[in-house]
DNA sequence: GTTTTTATACTGACTAGTTGGTATAAAAAC
DNA sequence: GTTTTTATACCAACTAGTCAGTATAAAAAC
């Protein structure tokens, strides 16, 4: 085999990851990109075919490592209860500590980065973002299903929009963190999701059944 | 045309907003700004001395719409009733409603547009930003204080990180909306925040007192 | 086992078009 | 007669993308 470029490729878009989440993909010129990961300019279009392929492969790769962290923080915990409830407080302790665990503050979400420029990519990269939320509906629908139906909520809800709500205050957080940029507030913002859904679904106190006779 | 200027103003910024919620603030050119408002290039330059500072202008128009919105808002919640917590409950279904009354989908937040675009910006303009969270947070720290005081809360919370969670989830719902274009979703969202303030601060079934003796 | 071929990986100068911003003169609106 | 707007032409810097050519090493030919 000649040289392995995948490394090289895996370079340029953790350089770019970085750069558009500071400034965002428009301003994120192929130029700066290069500059960041220290290549020239044929070797990025060599690597990629327009600066519109960064973007696709860019956002792929991106919900593969999340789909994957997903996926590990529910088998863990998984592992941890066999209380569908308790998988999910769980789970969103485990993405607590995470956050906990970083020095700066989160840089932000890709995703988010990529919605609020729109309008600038193409249908197959915009779909790929869609299905990369949907995948959080898929994992968690059947926790939240399960939890409903053996502790009745004390609002009506439905899986999709607590899953959605997880997500929401996760991208509402990394806003939060980037107009003030303390580590803590995504952490807070985490713990508050766990204290409503603890809320949500916390045993009532046992109606006497009326055992007719 | 009139002679009036200003109306010219609005109309660029409101041009321009428009365009940076689809596509974001560094691929809005000012060429794309003077086609959407029907003007030509040098009325712009007359009213904006940079592009930058067409941003600072923007920022400051959304802030003062925003913090007057809040206190129109809030304003109506407190005369619909002398409790803090009703208050609250009220100013976010005032929102819920509003947002149920729009038949398109929200086309989102221009600080977040900004905030993922940061690097863009002077520090004045990111300040503006943040002295505009800050506000939300000041109008409504002493309700959730009075609320905490009287109605001892599930979990311990502070009256900023309730703000913060609002503002959050109206965030998080902007780009689950812009993920999922249905005018729904952001509605969910602020319910389950209310239910969450609900839950949070429930009447307990009061703890016997035990008078001594 | 030397030569030749093939495929991948990379370089850096180059191009055609766009960017924000300026200049200027004249026409309207008040 | 001052303010606002139009119209057009212009600029230097930057943009995404191209291209001819180089480096390397495995594979194939002999």
């Amino acid at each position: 085999m000649p040289k392995d470029g995948s490394s090289t490729r895996e370079n340029i878009m953790e350089a770019a990851q970085a750069l558009v989440l500071q400034q965002g993909f428009s301003a994120t010129s192929v130029d700066s990109v290069i500059a960041q990961a220290g290549i020239t300019k044929g070797t990025f279009f060599y690597h990629f075919k327009s600066k519109s392929d960064l973007a696709l492969a860019m956002v792929n790769r991106y919900a593969a490592l999340d789909a994957a962290h997903l996926d590990a923080d529910l088998a863990r915990a998984e592992e941890l209860s066999r209380d569908p409830l308790q998988q999910v407080l769980i789970l969103v302790g485990l993405f607590k500590e995470e956050l906990d665990g970083l020095t700066e503050a989160f840089p932000g979400c890709l995703y988010a980065s990529f919605c609020y420029e729109g309008g600038l990519f193409d249908e197959e990269t915009l779909n790929r973002i869609n299905s990369a939320f949907g995948y959080w509906r898929e994992r968690l629908r059947p926790k939240f299903e399960a939890i409903i139906a053996t502790h009745p909520p004390r609002f009506a809800v439905t899986p999709d929009e607590l899953t959605d709500m997880l997500l929401g205050v996760f991208e509402g957080a990394f806003i939060l963190t980037k107009v003030w940029p303390d580590p803590a507030i995504a952490v807070q913002q985490l713990g508050h999701y766990r204290n409503y859904i603890e809320l949500l679904f916390a045993d009532q106190p046992e109606a006497k059944t009326n055992p007719a006779g």
